[in-house]
DNA sequence: TATGAATGAGAATTCATTCAT
DNA sequence: TATGAATGAATTCTCATTCAT
């Protein structure tokens, strides 16, 4: 998922500005944060380099946002393929089908999300905590939800709910690592969502 | 007298190379690879920076061998906790017991393991994946034993051993990420433990 | 109003890149290419490091530069003399005269010229032999000249015409080592002709 | 020429410092002064760093002493050339053929001696001036026979000695730089003695 | 707003040299 | 004599950032 402009953008006249974003998605993902120069990113977006400075204060808060409006797509992502669903096996395998649509169309950025940057840029650790938070949040919700109908055993939803984001992350980075990815999506992802369902303890 | 190599001079650089691979260890640990200098380094391990290029080509592949002696280690210390339980339970409470154990006591490096230097070092995308295989590996060989000995229902059986590697991860770094890890440190691997067991779908 | 490539900026900017490449040529005629380094012609040239790399790739490129355009200079001064006589002695004379002129006026950049930097640079060998290349058949022409007026007997033109390159760079050279080059170029330049034209087999 | 054992190296017995020398005749022919590590020097000598500075107190030193008996070694054998006939053309064709030989023999060094190094090594500056000195002596002191016998007509003989000898290099060189310089070194030799020869004014 | 020339702190790396053994 | 581990000054080059235009 290259920049898309989210209400962090409001001024969608700011053409310059997007196509900054844009081209650094790119060039991030492709190079990492640090082997990535400013100067890589306004050749990409076709400026000068005094005009990165004018619509952002430094490359590495350029990052954080980048991050973070990465996250935020994902999340929102998610969240509407979870509420495609109306039980729990229909929601995860909506939202799973989500994922990996995202992750096969833009794996670069998808592996920056998973397993770059952090490490690379402090500033990023409360980022990264915050997103994996929301994506436990919304996995919980709906363990939550099937708690209170009866649909699986009582257990600290939390936890599982930690435990199934990083399951799919690491399935996901691991059909990103496949030469056809797009060969095996559908399988992968049934079988995800019977992992998922065993994992919450879903009966029948 | 020639100059010989005696047992005790090989000692000495044995220790000398340790040392600064220690020391290295915990200066990339603290800043991250990129913040981290050779001089960083060298300073932590008390030795000149000459000495640092005598003993390694040069950063990039210092890191290297310090992402696969830190994965080699992990990987060994949670073949060891598989084999000390005999069923399924046992296992992988044995072996996530060791799995916390090393993460509470060296978090930093158990967090650059998991999170860091990806994206920063390009030759570490390849020591990776073969981490992560690894360490997939791990969990399939016990989750096939108990498949054959009827103890879980039949499943794709890697894909489970991703999740799990995942998920673990996942609530590993959560849990270093709170204040006190060392307090809630057994019930988390209780329930990480039975959250596993619903994976595997095991009964009873 | 934006920022525009005006013919001012232009002019600063070739400017700036002169006067680099003249500090860069008093450096290097001192010191040798090695023992000079960059910010030895940075300081010369009054500029910052960073500008260096702004207007070369690296030291050994500019040192190419500065040969070649050195050496097209001094070609193209002989050149001009050859054309300034109108006999064998006369253009002999006239280009040894701007060759000598050139030597007094700049010792240090020819003798950089005639003898240092070729080892010190591998991307040199190639310049430096279109430069003899260049230089010989500067003399050849002068010389088949001739031979088609039947001032001078048959002959290998090309062989004798390195030979007079050569021969002139040795006999420059050490009326460059003398303490008072210019009290005795007069002389030098009449003998030098004379040794050109018994050479070339000149009658009368 | 590899380094040969003169008088300077009194010590038959000392393998190793003749062992160093060859080595660094070898390495500075081939990388030049600078490129040329004291390591690689004896690596190829096949003895420790700690060894190299047993016999020679610094690189510097090694590379004077390495260019002043590779001179020796040539002006030795033009001289012999030049004993060995009797009159000018039989003297210069010997001589030449002496000096020819040795540069196909041993390009890579007599390109060392004849263009590298200075400009490398401030040093060396004087130790050049003694060998084109002596050179120029060598050529002088048959000129001048000649000119006592009859055989040339008057003239500034050091000129001429010069000249001579700024000119052999130059066709000597430019032989070395073809392809198979040894197809086309008897034709060389003898076009060389012609031109020197006409240069000196030598009658029938 | 937009530009890009200019800056310089700072990083990795090299390599001649020393010296305890 | 001989060794090679250890040193650290010195060098090249990068790149985020500034600012006059």
């Amino acid at each position: 998922m290259p920049y898309r402009t989210t209400d962090r953008t409001r001024d969608k006249k700011d053409a310059k500005r997007t196509a900054m974003m844009q081209a650094a998605a790119r060039v991030f993902a492709e190079k990492g944060y640090h082997a990535a120069t400013v100067r890589d990113v306004v050749s990409a977006a076709e400026v000068a380099i005094g005009t990165f400075y004018f619509y952002f204060p430094d490359k590495e808060t350029l990052f954080v946002y980048l991050y973070e409006e990465t996250a935020d797509f994902l999340l929102r992502a998610i969240e509407q393929g979870l509420r495609r669903g109306d039980d729990l096996p229909g929601r995860f395998a909506a939202a799973l089908q989500s994922f990996v649509n995202i992750a096969t169309y833009e794996p670069a950025v998808v592996q920056l999300l998973l397993v770059g940057g952090v490490g690379a840029v402090p500033a990023l650790a409360e980022s990264r905590g915050r997103f994996r938070n929301d994506l436990a949040d919304l996995w919980q919700d709906v363990l939550d939800e099937a708690l209170n109908r009866g649909d699986i055993p009582s257990q600290n939803t939390r936890l599982t709910a930690q435990g199934l984001a990083g399951a799919f992350d690491e399935i996901v980075l691991h059909l990103l690592s496949l030469p056809e990815p797009s060969l095996v999506a559908a399988a992968v992802i049934q079988e995800m969502t019977a992992f998922a369902l065993r994992s919450a303890g879903y009966k029948q």
